[in-house]
DNA sequence: CGCATGGTTGAGAGGTCTCAAGAAAGGTGG
DNA sequence: CCACCTTTCTTGAGACCTCTCAACCATGCG
């Protein structure tokens, strides 16, 4: 494996090696090979929905998507946010359940494995294990955020989260980003009705911690969005 | 490795190995590789913790224990129980975040892996890696159970969890089993009040579905548990 | 027998939900 | 560019679930 210097330059802009690169330094060997074993970019609008146990790992290059579970009674939760870069299938996270279900949040682009067996060099299986022990340390921030945190340290804390992880991949400003997400889809995150998540949304804002215009996230007092979302984590 | 049959026999009757056999058949050379890197069974007392991070991977051997993680104002949030047979360490899932401890609930036994690397071989590894995907099935549960069902479908779900997991490893009988629990430690697992729990359990037996008679758990009625746990999974 | 621990009860407060309706925002065709 | 329709957000009011506080009972152990 032979990459130009071209290629590696775009390959450095896409978002899974942006992430990747938070948990191993990578080689432009290492960056090749990853991107060789993954398709072309495929878009899906949003809505789109598949199982999660029936697909090929993919790394999610742009737009927002989640893995959620749904109750009988139509009852949904939402299991994780998969944001640009992150990837999916390469823990087991996704296979261990039937009936969890990747969507697309907005219009997504993925890249599909290809078929065959991937065996990464070590820097790189280095990588993909840090990237899946950050998505299970983010499902127990999850598990707290649901257990024992009210509807406002939730909101808080799961919009530090998203700053943080969007940071990661420079689509976030020091004070802000896009958040495309409808209020119920933070309800079922949340585990809150939609109509309980506005009104927490509106404490926020009241309280100075954040403002919100359309899609667009400011984050106004991050120190004080920390200390509501405490988790000491 | 030339393992005795008395060796192989006795191995099969610790409940890890009764555990990883669900995963993978495994032959009496795998039960003496696994065997032979984890050191002997040490005992701690109801109480001991330990950060999760900083041990080395270990089996239960017997007694329960859990993973939890305290918010700093003194609530606490389990994040999964350890029945015997279960082992910490081997995903990445204790690894990934400081501030998630084990707490051993009565008094248990542990078998911690020796120092140096562990190369499982393949049956092995797939025994693990099983292993290590139905713990992170049962967090996904925990989440969905956190985030979008009632008291009582929690509690109910989590019974049937419990004496699924003892029916593996031949610690239940067909209609029940001792679950040494303090209400005050569902409580924290299930994200309710130690109060709201004791309604919660007197509920489930004035309906008829559970008996509770000291730490001795009877399910009275499964197929009405399973209707109320709800899950459809 | 007495203390300590864990379980049970009662009453009132509070957080969150549901239902229902109205306002705003966004997209589409004329 | 406007009118219209759909989607999403916002608001109000009452109900419900769960919490907190504060006792009181049961059980086990020294």
């Amino acid at each position: 494996v032979k990459p130009s210097a071209t290629q590696v330059s775009n390959a450095a802009r896409e978002p899974h090696v942006r992430r990747l690169s938070l948990f191993a330094t990578l080689s432009p060997e290492d960056v090749s090979e990853l991107q060789a074993r993954f398709g072309r970019a495929e878009a899906h609008k949003a809505g789109w929905t598949l199982g999660a146990a029936e697909t090929r790992p993919f790394f999610l290059v742009s737009g927002w998507a989640c893995l959620a579970h749904g109750l009988s009674d139509g009852r949904r939760q939402i299991l994780a946010f998969l944001l640009p870069g992150d990837g999916v299938g390469f823990d087991l996270l996704s296979r261990s359940r039937k009936s969890v279900e990747v969507i697309a949040l907005t219009e997504i682009k993925l890249r599909q494995a290809l078929p065959g067996a991937f065996v990464p060099g070590p820097r790189l299986a280095r990588a993909l294990a840090g990237a899946a022990a950050a998505q299970q340390g983010r499902l127990i921030d999850h598990v707290v955020r649901l257990g024992r945190q009210t509807a406002y340290e939730r909101m808080a804390h799961l919009l530090l989260e998203f700053h943080d992880r969007l940071l990661d991949i420079a689509e976030a400003s020091e004070t802000g980003f896009e958040m495309p997400l409808k209020q119920e889809v933070l309800a079922d995150a949340l585990g809150l009705s939609l109509v309980h998540i506005n009104r927490i949304l509106q404490q926020l804002r009241r309280d100075g911690l954040v403002i919100t215009r359309g899609k667009k996230m400011t984050l106004l007092n991050r120190a004080a969005l920390m200390l509501a979302a405490d988790q000491n984590a």
